[in-house]
DNA sequence: TTGAGATTTAGACTAACTCTAAATCATAGG
DNA sequence: CCTATGATTTAGAGTTAGTCTAAATCTCAA
């Protein structure tokens, strides 16, 4: 079902990566590689830690999921991969995908201050989230 | 000299923590927390590495100096204490610094569309820098 | 001069990965 | 059906960046 972007010799969808992808795909949030390494041994009991590395490695290269890094801790994981910022709670920690429909016009503008040529830009937003502004 | 934002019993502007923000200061780049350590030991050949962590808190907390931290890797520290974005050469990982004016609306519009109630934007650009164009 | 609190120090510890080498698996050729 | 070649997985050791701890040292007001 899923579509494998990256060809090359040898590089399956195999029953591991598929349930590392099974995992994210079916959660709503952002889960951290051990959140995923957790759940993908509920499906396949034997799975190791580094294969959850690995997986995660070639679904991100393979274009399947997005890996977002804020410095903090661990990286998150996320089944949408096309362009979108985040908003980061200062409360509860909360990570919220949401999109800047401007986002071409910002790249251009980013290039033109930083005299770069630009390639992708990502905003972040740190605020309060609804629930716990109420 | 510099002025002590942070108030509060006993924050003082140590010698250590002096030299940690004079390493920051007189350089042009982004220095690691290990980069900050060898520079601040060669004015300072006694302090410890816990302390130059300890001091980047403080500087931090107090606002003389700007955290950044990519995923990838370790924070990097900016004298440059104002608000402002960030472009990462894609070849050779160079990072600069630049502001885009509109930053104040785009804020408003990142929190229209995540519902958060603002407090901070930040954008990275990735693409490849002026020397690496060439 | 003293002592209470702040700060520094060395080094142990932790979290989040990454690497390694051996075992296992998948499949194309015989 | 066998086999062997290369891809993949595994357990566990190693690495990196940073935090924690507890003892030593410093500072300064009383």
């Amino acid at each position: 079902m899923p579509k494998l972007i990256k060809t090359g010799t040898g590089e399956k969808l195999t029953r591991q990566r598929e349930a590392v992808l099974g995992v994210i795909r079916e959660r709503e949030d952002h889960p951290t590689a051990n959140d995923i390494f957790e759940a993908a041994r509920r499906r396949l009991p034997g799975i190791s830690y580094a294969t959850v590395y690995n997986s995660l490695r070639f679904l991100r290269e393979a274009g399947l999921v997005h890996e977002i890094k804020f410095g903090d801790s661990a990286s998150r994981y996320d089944r949408e991969t096309d362009r979108h910022d985040h908003a980061l709670c200062s409360q509860c920690g909360k990570l919220v995908d949401f999109d800047l429909p401007q986002a071409a016009e910002l790249m251009k503008a980013a290039a033109r201050r930083s005299k770069f040529k630009p390639e992708s830009v990502h905003l972040t937003l740190k605020g309060v989230c609804p629930d716990c502004c109420a």
